[in-house]
DNA sequence: CGTGGTTGACTACGCGTGTAATCAAGCGTA
DNA sequence: TACGCTTGATTACACGCGTAGTCAACCACG
């Protein structure tokens, strides 16, 4: 195992998924894109940049007299993880709780619902390999 | 809505679940069952639930010469809520992540398959419905 | 050449949370 | 009565994160 990730706050993961979402930025493409809309100040965006380097989340290179940065993980693994950080620290490693608001609170697309009908198909199959 | 419940933060929350799950817990109590456990000093886990009780989610009553201190909501409701809130906030309201959690790393024990295929049921059932 | 905008580094501050020491009051028992 | 344990309240401190100001270097343009 890696040497237990470092945390990551809310803004932190969104700007994060923001820049693995276009796979490379300067920070003033960043605060273009992410700051500007939010109110925040390119120091904000800088510091806030230099913090997921630090923690290894990031990583950049001089290309052109400025650094372009760029995330380590894909928007999609970022997220899987911090579901799996969230199941494991908050719900005792159990998804009950989850399965509890799926069935009460969300509001699931159609995508979603399709995906959801074929994990439980998938589960199915197994389920009967099992027995 | 109520006016934007505090924030719990992930030693709260469990501290505060424990408590749920008992309906009823003096400070004694909670630092033998909950405290001890994980070396928490008795002032800190008096400290955490006087901060729940200003957040509002733990209310007490002397009884017996000691204060009782009991939870406004139920474990499974403050679980649903936290998982409300990581969706919203962290997953801008999309459970596909979760869901794609759920395919590649969640290990599902046999009432939590049978949950989501209760969940998957009544989401075919609406969707016939609707068309 | 000077001046203004861009870039990067550093420093800072408030708040929430995790954690605890300390103090004062009450109560039981030798 | 005096001592010690339990209980409650107060105060404190470190760290992470959200947020930003400031400064120095650089570069382009007039």
């Amino acid at each position: 195992m890696p040497p237990a990730e470092p945390t990551i706050g809310e803004q932190e993961l969104t700007l994060l998924r923001h820049i693995a979402d276009r796979e490379s930025a300067t920070v003033a493409e960043a605060v273009d894109e992410f700051g500007a809309s939010r109110g925040l100040a390119r120091s904000t965006v800088l510091t806030m940049m230099e913090r997921l380097r630090r923690k290894g989340y990031l990583a950049r290179r001089m290309s052109g007299g400025v650094f372009r940065y760029r995330a380590l993980s894909s928007s999609a693994e970022l997220l899987k993880d911090a579901v799996q950080r969230f199941v494991e620290r908050n719900l005792d490693g159990s998804v009950s709780p989850f399965l509890a608001y799926l069935s009460e609170a969300a509001e699931l697309s159609a995508q979603e619902k399709q995906d959801l009908e074929r994990i439980v198909a998938r589960l199915d199959a197994v389920q009967r390999k099992d027995r």
